[in-house]
DNA sequence: CATGAATGAGGATTCATTCAT
DNA sequence: TATGAATGAATCCTCATTCAT
């Protein structure tokens, strides 16, 4: 379903998946090549096949997290009707968010932590920058029609996005997955935190 | 002002000012010992005669932001008079963070990335769920006077807390401070992710 | 020769004979693995994938030598007549203390001074226990056929080899090998010393 | 009464006697000096106002237990009578070699590990000639006087020093002190070692 | 005189990477 | 193609030694 399903051998997929798990428990700085190998049941050496070396790794593992994430979110919007409202799509992004976040917990969790990564490499960056803009897009669009409040859409962007890293940590931190009655309760409060006052207000 | 002005000496200070920068450029795995003597202009050895260890360190580092961003949530609830209502009680809360974001900017963005913290003991851990509590504490009081909406107040709190991380983040990643006129609009929209609706909507 | 031919690759073949060499001259506090790795002109990572650590490596080295030790005790017993009386059997085990000694010098000398070994673990003390046992067997038997003295076994045992313990390091204080015509004197004089003395004494 | 009680300050022979205990521990390659500072309960500075060096503080713990040695050597033999026989005077020296070691058992366990000492100076190495010294003079008489076997002298010291050593090794495997029971019956047996075989054996 | 903070060299160990099989 | 042995740089940490107090 997504891009790399073509390009992905069978081999290079187990050490994304392996990676993508040493990486979140470890960090970068403390992921070691050899246990992503061990993880993965393969040779050491075999990583060095696939990839030219851990920072290409790892942006690879990024890539993926973040292209799946954003595949996501189009079929999120795209499932909507044409004529959908601004809090329809408003909605969709968050289920869509909720939905990568339940089926790929691991690579949800390595994606929050990137916004550090200084090992990310131009793609990696442009693929984020493409996931930060269908939102910008949305909300933009629902604030030309008056449905959102004003302000610069990136930062109301910020806002909701982190206000769903919060919650995934909070899930996290209990050990529990993600409950989807408190997903739903959480989407109808950040509506209102996006949505403009009303006038009296 | 923190209660450990009195216990730090300077060279402690020093080490942990510059082991805050290596922590949080790098992440835990990441930052070398020998980088934070660099970057403090002292020998590895000295960090050793100050903490036991790189965990010991990080621990350190971590509790020393941990309170300060405590002191800054206390003082900015102290501050306000006694009947203060609930709307004051979170702009105080969003205020006391933004205060805090700004006067220490690295501490904030390295507790941001702590939940991951394998190496927090269990006095860091105790710190955290302080600040943890006072915020929920908050929360649960605004409920019981009718002004929030219902819910888990631990997971209100991680809403907000999460949407002010996004909004730090933000700012980061354009490389400027966290801009005063977008703190007060924000707080303005995570009230109304907060309040309790009125009935008619 | 010797039961380890068989597991030992000839690289840790290789790093066993070099940290025999660096232990012997440094004792375990003062044995640098780097040292070693030298020695054998290997790199320092190298080590590393035969053993565990500096411990498990100072602990392969002592249980070859007190294995070979144990091998040149037994076929030395071994290669004596069924009937062979209780001198024989007492030449013969100084005879094998003394060939493998010239056949292992740094081995003896490593042997020598591990009473020390706080690092040494079970196996190793139970293999330097069955060296002991063979060797009290002999006073054991010696005694109850009324050819050697009276008294704890062990203590006897210490004693001759002691004796034979000092004997190699006089020799290696001269800088020599140990000249095979004082060995035979000195096996003379120790029977002496074990026998049970003539009664009108 | 030793030679050092005049030179000795109460700080240097408190140094000494921590030195001694953690050289005895862990061999010169091991032992810390701030180790050795702790056990004295003085500072590590202290230490080089009376030793340039963690070598030379090595070399006068050798020196103040060897030195020791000699004087306990020395007033064994004193103390016989001026026609004592050769008997006698092995006797002493066994029983001179038991106080010792009584008296200190940590002085005689480190000597026991030093012909090693690649750190030892001329100085320490002329002591030890010394009280090797004492002991070939006294084979010697006793082969000169007919009652000894024949051979190298300082073979036969070795023997017997060795053989001494044994002992204490195999009393501190123990946990015990040496037994005085013990140390006469060795005594007769290793005179029976040294004694020159009657002519008819 | 005694101290102990400060230091950098050096020790044990791990890890990213290469390359012969 | 896949492997994993081999490597040396780099990690964390300790220690001998100095020197300002």
């Amino acid at each position: 379903m997504n891009i790399h399903s073509m390009t992905e051998t069978p081999m290079t997929a187990r050490v994304l998946d392996a990676a993508l798990e040493v990486l979140t428990e470890r960090t970068y700085g403390g992921a070691a090549v050899p246990r992503v190998a061990e993880r993965a049941g393969i040779g050491v050496g075999t990583i060095y096949r696939s990839f030219p070396g851990k920072e290409a790794l790892a942006n690879a593992v990024f890539r993926r997290a973040k292209q799946d994430l954003l595949d996501h979110l189009r079929s999120a919007l795209a499932a909507l009707p044409d004529d959908a409202g601004t809090r329809a799509r408003v909605q969709a992004m968050w289920t869509g968010l909720a939905a990568f976040a339940a089926a790929d917990p691991a690579g949800f969790a390595y994606l929050e932590h990137q916004q550090h990564g200084s090992y990310l490499d131009a793609e990696s960056e442009a693929l984020a920058a493409q996931v930060e803009s269908l939102a910008v897009e949305v909300v933009h669009a629902g604030q030309a029609s008056g449905d959102l409040r004003d302000g610069d859409p990136a930062v109301l962007v910020s806002l909701v996005f982190g206000a769903f890293v919060g919650l995934t940590k909070h899930a996290r931190a209990l050990g529990a997955p993600i409950d989807d009655a408190v997903v739903v309760a959480a989407a109808d409060a950040v509506w209102y935190l996006l949505r403009r006052p009303s006038t009296p207000s």
